[in-house]
This record gives structure tokens, sequence and C-alpha cells, in this order.
DNA sequence: AAGAGTTCCAACCGCGTACAA
DNA sequence: GTTGTACGCGGTTGGAACTCT
């Protein structure tokens, strides 16, 4: 699907995501975490509005999305979870591993839809005593908005040091950083050399299950996968926070 | 082969909610 | 209690891909 890139009146582009992008969002976000989408597309070199960040990540880039056909499994429950709660998509697609809401929201309105209608006309009106989602009207439905909620957050969210024009610091506190203290940069040779299983060797060590959860909780799927998916290209340095990218931007 | 119509889905937009100041 | 900011959700749009004529 593409949709052709433009600009807005604000300098931010719009429309589909080029590859280069996707490759800029996903080294940032796997690395340093999703601590603040509205700051983040400025340390990840992106000129994209936050929520646009935000939502390429979780209904594209992110791990352990399944895409393609779904199977009659995930069709029935779907079709189940919508009766008795309407447009949450959000909360149907936490039932079906690995769907996103917007996914399963573009299934229902593109096949489901049509199945239900064929299926429901010979019975009865499937909104009758339904609210304005379509969601059936009944104490104790509502529901809590955190608990469908993808928390993508590190537990040591960086920090920006003025002093050293510095930014947030990744999330692990990692003694071994290769972020220097003169020119806040990653050492490309570092990163050129080590394996992928070192290089997160430290990340995994010291911030556990909490950092890598979130997005591998799915233990097939590990850092090595995501930076043979999105490696750095020649001579790239990945700038943590963005330095080489700051240019323009007003912090 | 080509134009018209339809389908699919990535991405945008606006609104509601949570939370901090 | 009010205001501002950030985030998440659901509705909608736009355009490429596909199908039909």
């Amino acid at each position: 699907m593409v949709r052709t890139p433009c600009c807005d009146k604000t300098g931010l582009r719009k429309g589909t995501w080029t590859p280069e992008e996707d490759r800029k969002l996903t080294a940032y976000v796997t690395r340093y975490g999703c601590w603040n989408w509205r700051q983040l597309p400025k340390f990840a070199g992106l000129a994209r509005c936050g929520k646009s960040c935000r939502l390429r990540w979780l209904n594209y880039l992110r791990p352990n999305i399944k895409r393609g056909n779904y199977s009659k499994e995930e069709e029935e429950t779907i079709i189940r979870l919508h009766e008795s709660l309407g447009n949450r998509w959000s909360a149907i697609a936490a039932e079906l591993p690995g769907r996103t809401d917007n996914e399963v929201k573009n299934h229902w309105h593109t096949t489901l839809k049509k199945r239900f209608k064929q299926k429901s006309s010979s019975t009865s009106t499937p909104n009758d005593g339904k609210d304005k989602n379509g969601a059936p009207e009944k104490e104790g439905t509502k529901l809590n908005n955190n608990a469908n909620r993808l928390v993508i957050s590190s537990p040591n969210p960086p920090l920006i040091l003025e002093s050293s024009m510095s930014s947030p610091q990744p999330a692990s506190s990692d003694q071994n950083s290769s972020i220097t203290a003169d020119n806040n940069t990653v050492e490309s040779s570092r990163l050129d050399s080590v394996s992928d299983d070192n290089l997160f060797e430290a990340y995994e060590a010291d911030s556990g299950s909490f950092w890598t959860e979130p997005f591998f909780s799915d233990s097939s799927y590990t850092w090595s996968d995501m930076w043979a998916e999105f490696p750095l290209l020649d001579g790239e340095i990945l700038y943590p926070f963005g330095f080489n990218y700051l240019e323009g931007f007003n912090l």
C-alpha cells in the first residue's frame, strides 16, 4: 500500500513510511524504548509527528506482529467478541496475539462484517440494545482503558541533560555504554565490530525481562532477530538520541 | 489491452482519558 | 478545580492492487 509521501506546513512528513524511516524508528525504539512519543521522532531523526511514529510502531514495526490470512479461529473470536464488546477493537485485538486493533478493524470492515450481516440477517437485529459503539449496554461493560494499553516504556526513562546537550540515556545503566562524554555518539566501530548478541548482552543482563518483554514476549524473537532485520547501513552511526539529526529542531 | 469499478489496508484525524502542574 | 500535555482509541480516508467488463 503506497501513499504519496508529502510534507505538511510544519515540515513534518506525512503519508507512507519509507524503509529508511522504518529502519530509523525500529532501531531507536528497540534500543531506547518509547520513553516519550512526542520527543522520540526528534531523537530518532525522523521528520514525523510522535503520533505517526507510535502508530507505525504499534501497527507495523512492532515485533511479533502477525500478518496475512486470519485463521478460522481468529475470525470466530473476532465475531464473538464484537458481539459482546462492540467496536472496541483494541480489546478484541488483545485476545488475538500478534494482531493489532487497526488490522482487526480493517479485517472486520472488509470481510467479516459482510459475513456477519449475511449470517445475522436471518436472525435478529445485531445492534439491538447496544451502545454507540455497538456494544451491549449493560453494567460493567465499561473497560478500564489502562488494562488494554500496551505499555512500552523504560524502567529508567531517559533524561535530557542540558549541560551536554545530551539526551535521554539508554534504558539500562550499561557501564560499558558506548556513548562518549564529549560527543555523545555511539562509536560506530563498536557497533560494527561486535556481534548482535554481544551488543545487547549488557542490556539484557542489566534490565532483564522488563526491558525485553514488552517487545519480545515471544522468546523466539530476539534482539539478534531484530537487528538482522534492521541492520545499520555501512558506515552508519546510530546516534543514541539523534544528535546527528538535531539540527533544525528546537529542543 | 485498457478503462471502470471494487477491495484492501496503511495512515491520518479528532476526541476522550489520564495525569501532572 | 482548572489547565495543559501526552497518549490511546476508533472512525475515516486515500490510493495501490486487484477484478471485472
